[in-house]
DNA sequence: TTGTAGGCGTTATCAG
DNA sequence: CTGATAACGCCTACAA
């Protein structure tokens, strides 16, 4: 039996010039078999592998970026790495991307235009081979721009075009659920906290709840939408003021998840049951959302789906196929935060 | 006043070759500017950078790589890309490692230590300058191995070596000082929901349960010690038992927060209320357990601050200096969960 | 202080 | 099917 690593033999980085030596071929053929770019004789492939195995070679990523202009890697840009939302999302991009032999590099733009711009830089200078970008702040043109260079994958909004594919999650129905889901259990007096109205995806959920209310025949009250800005502290503050206000409501409909835990919690410092005084509803269903006390009822959002999927179409657009991946709809998911009025 | 962009001029990449042309001067010349290598003249230094700005020019660090061997990349192993507690740290990591021009690349190893290795493996083929490795699982011997090739930052653990730099939390203090918390309210009867025995950072806050206890001249009973895995489930699981079996307690220790989560919500299921029938403390001090209902106590573990320190010390480390860096020590934090007997 | 030449490890383009 | 021979864009002796 041989020793397993005769690495010993020779020092310095084993090369695939090494490799072609030990096989007795040329360079170029042992890249062949590497990248399956052309037809080899059985005969030399197998002294290559042998030589392969023999040195525990493994091609130098650096250096065939340099070469081929291939980096194997994608570019990801999120606004936080540590997104209670996206992290899901970000593991779903790092599983698809990991079966395919390529490497995500996320960054965070930290919901800035101009940060984002930077990432951006940064990705494009590091030579990835395509972009993945999570509900970005940077306008349609700018995105147009770089995809005429490297192919592109966004979520969060509709945009068509070369190099550039969107996947888009469907947040009008999902509000239309959630509003729907109140009324049925009785509910008319229904306040909504609204998310920052600079993400597209934060007044389709408003306009998703405006609608079913008018569907149902309740008149929209104003004083019963509260700003917030998806952060849980707005949660927190809106239901405050809400509450400050002694305007009747026996539901809240939370433009997310962490909102609807301020709201929860608000509720419970003023002594507020969920869901026997208020029904607490939120958006995006968020791993936490199951444990919380009481499981909060949400629209649910498939982050880790969403993940693998912008993975896979930009690893298609790669291959020169067009993606035809789609969003999952949207899907209610009843727990105890709500019940009858 | 001249076009912002005159990368019209001629097509294709713009290189430092380029510069040089334009700038009058050599290609090592603009490359000893970019890297401060050597003294430039003056006049010269000034043709160059507005030749830099003229053209737009940004280095490409994958050339650099493959030339210089250095990439200006660290290696960042955590175990999952979206864990609540280690999100913070790779915030902190990023940032740091951002203003010095570094770029993470993250990697999850899912507490595996094959996948770990496997995941330092991709990391060096890619020619990272330097490791950080999040509690990881891999065994000192293997991380030392791996020190004699490139420099390591660790976190979770006590080992010295070489190009190696450990930054531990004292975990054990931490659980002295919950239990101790709990003690000064008056419970006697404490349960404590322990972390997965395979981390060492789980025993050391066992430890310092038992320790505490046995300071008050509290008794320690073995069936108050019920097995958690820190995940939120475990916790919920745990506390079930715990209700079940009947044994009196009237205080928790979770040995992580989203245990705390779980015992919370089985709390609640029962109709036990916090703090009122049963305290609750956790551990981590995680960005929720601000905002669950009711606020959580807990010992406050920095996390950000954690991945500001692991990336400054491998930057030290890179820059040949001895990092000197210390993590803080436990904090205990009091919220709305705890209450006297 | 500055320029020239060679090399980093692969891939790509040619011939053969 | 296979092997030279150039790049890829930058860095680093070495020489001047």
């Amino acid at each position: 039996m041989k020793s397993k690593r005769s690495e010993n033999t020779k020092s310095g980085p084993v090369t695939l010039e090494r490799v072609a030596k030990l096989a007795g071929v040329s360079p170029s053929t042992v890249s062949r078999i590497l990248n399956g770019t052309a037809v080899v004789s059985d005969e030399k492939r197998k002294a290559i592998d042998e030589a392969i195995a023999e040195l525990g070679f493994v091609p130098n990523p650096v250096a065939r970026g340099l070469a081929g202009g291939r980096t194997l890697s994608i570019g990801v840009v999120t606004q936080a790495i540590d997104s209670p939302f996206y992290g899901p999302a970000l593991r779903g991009i790092e599983d698809e991307l990991d079966s395919a032999g390529y490497s995500p590099l996320f960054v965070s733009a930290h919901w800035d235009p101009t940060t984002e711009g930077r990432c951006i830089d940064v990705l494009r200078s590091r030579r990835v081979d395509g972009l993945i970008v999570l509900n970005g702040r940077l306008s349609d043109q700018a995105l147009k721009n770089t995809a005429k260079h490297l192919p592109i994958v966004v979520t969060g909004r509709n945009i068509k075009g070369a190099g550039l594919f969107a996947l888009n999650f469907d947040n009008f129905a999902g509000g239309v659920l959630a509003t729907e889901h109140l009324i049925s259990l009785g509910h008319r007096k229904i306040a909504f906290i609204s998310g920052d109205a600079a993400h597209p995806d934060a007044n389709e959920r408003l306009r998703g709840y405006t609608t079913a209310l008018k569907n149902a025949g309740i008149p929209f009250d104003a004083n019963l939408v509260v700003p917030g800005d998806y952060q849980v502290e707005s949660g927190l503050a809106a239901t405050d003021l809400l509450l400050a206000s002694r305007r009747k409501f026996t539901a809240i409909f939370c433009a997310n998840d962490q909102m609807a835990y301020g709201a929860a919690l608000s509720l419970h410092r003023k002594g507020l049951r969920t869901p026997e005084d208020v029904s607490l509803i939120g958006f995006d269903d968020i791993y936490h959302s199951l444990y919380v006390a009481p499981p909060l009822s949400t629209i649910h959002q498939p982050a880790y789906e969403m993940g693998r999927l912008t993975a896979s179409s930009i690893l298609q657009m790669l291959a020169g196929n067009k993606p035809t991946a789609a969003m999952p709809a949207p899907e209610l998911i009843i727990r105890e935060s709500t019940a009858k009025l």
